[in-house]
DNA sequence: TCAAAAGTGTTTGCAATACACCCATGC
DNA sequence: GCATGGGTGTATTGCAAACACTTTTGA
């Protein structure tokens, strides 16, 4: 985050990313290590200034992918945080997008301004510099909401995906478990996934169908009043 | 929103406010007669620069008061907007608060850059300049989701109302009907509201029942595992 | 043959829906 | 009396929850 063009950046504006994954029936977010000063060498969100030429939403998609190497991936604007002291050496209001990241889609690739970078287990998160666990919280409990009427879920899964894991998916941002058959049941009559010629291979039991998702079936569903809803 | 002291604000950044109110059965949108330029003479949003010794929030609340009159009411953020060319003379990024405020609560008042203040209808809103027509769209989505999870309604009627009323908003918000006895039941099984010893009067027909929202009532059951839904 | 997950069927009870109906008040 | 909204009662239906059960695969 250091300012290297003054000419070129809003000063007291910059964009941070929440990036999110699901691995392991777990919700993850990803950090990268300061390589900078204030709190150098500390896990923290990516991000960096906004420019003058670019629109808010194009610097949250270009510090992602120069800090993580993540790029084209469902993003979306959380808000504004700008409270007086968030930042310690100057006034900073940050503009939080959070983006959701299929498994494998990323390849981790730290920038400049960061030596490494790495997925952390929402319930083991470390020490975080500035606000950066209240955006994430915030981050989170948005997320929540949004997975109850939008079928954004799918965005954190493979293309091709059992739904067991999406039942596995659902159940690790709730926080509790669903009946299977039930689950099966109301996820089907959507009719919002279409069985592949293709089952699970390898697995030390019965193998699964596999689904994808049907965006313009979706869409199409939509136009007609209907409203996804877990 | 003349700049008319360099030093105290920061100058790329705004805040704008949606006002909605609710009278007559229709939601309203409060909105302001622009006094300078660009767009002289235009309804606009009430909005105003950031200074660099507030918060956002604070400088939303500060523009609302100085602007309308209006104070002491729910707020919420609703988010970031940036597009290059939102703005013709420079590019301002602007953060949007939406608000919701009780009948006879607003006493208008315009301030320095408005000549005039006035509640349009949401389906009769008059030219809008830059960006504001999607602005209020976007708030009204988001109110719309809003009000299906959190009891913010009550924000938009007097503090003592019958149940018709509420009725009459949640129809006006979702631009449905909804069955009188079984909204009744549903809106008094959720143990929200208190019956005061009070009814209509001068009504030309059986006086209704008064009621008051319960915050604290709201509140505990929250922390239980309570989920309002409407 | 056993463990583990895939997948189906069925019962039950609650809650949303759709009404029909009576009550109070002002004009 | 009548229009208007206040307010209650009830039959029906749909659907979510609970759980018992069969199937398939690898080790």
């Amino acid at each position: 985050m250091k300012i290297t063009d003054t000419e070129n950046i809003i000063e007291p504006l910059s964009v941070d990313c929440v990036i999110f994954g699901f691995e392991d029936a777990r919700i993850k977010v990803l950090l990268i290590k300061r390589s900078i000063e204030p709190e150098f060498g500390v896990w923290a969100l990516p991000g960096g200034f906004i420019r003058y030429s670019e629109n808010i939403e194009a610097a949250s998609s270009r510090v992602l992918k120069e800090r993580t190497g993540v790029a084209n991936v469902y993003m979306e604007q959380l808000g504004a945080f700008g409270e007086l002291d968030r930042f310690p050496l100057k006034r900073v209001i940050t503009i939080v997008y959070y983006a959701l990241v299929k498994p494998g889609k990323y390849k981790l690739n730290a920038g400049p301004d960061a030596s490494d970078a790495r997925w952390f287990n929402l319930s083991e998160l470390p020490y975080l510099p500035f606000d950066h666990e209240k955006i994430i919280l915030a981050s989170l409990a948005r997320l929540r909401r949004q997975f109850k009427y939008k079928p954004i879920g799918f965005n954190l899964l493979p293309d091709k995906f059992p739904l067991l894991k999406l039942q596995e998916l659902y159940q690790a941002i709730y926080g509790i478990e669903f009946d299977k058959p039930n689950f099966r049941r109301k996820i089907m009559k959507m009719n919002l996934l279409v069985p592949l010629d293709e089952k699970q291979k390898g697995v030390p039991h019965r193998s699964a169908q596999l689904y994808k998702f049907d965006k313009n079936r979706y869409d199409a569903l939509t136009e007609t009043g209907f409203i996804f809803e877990i």
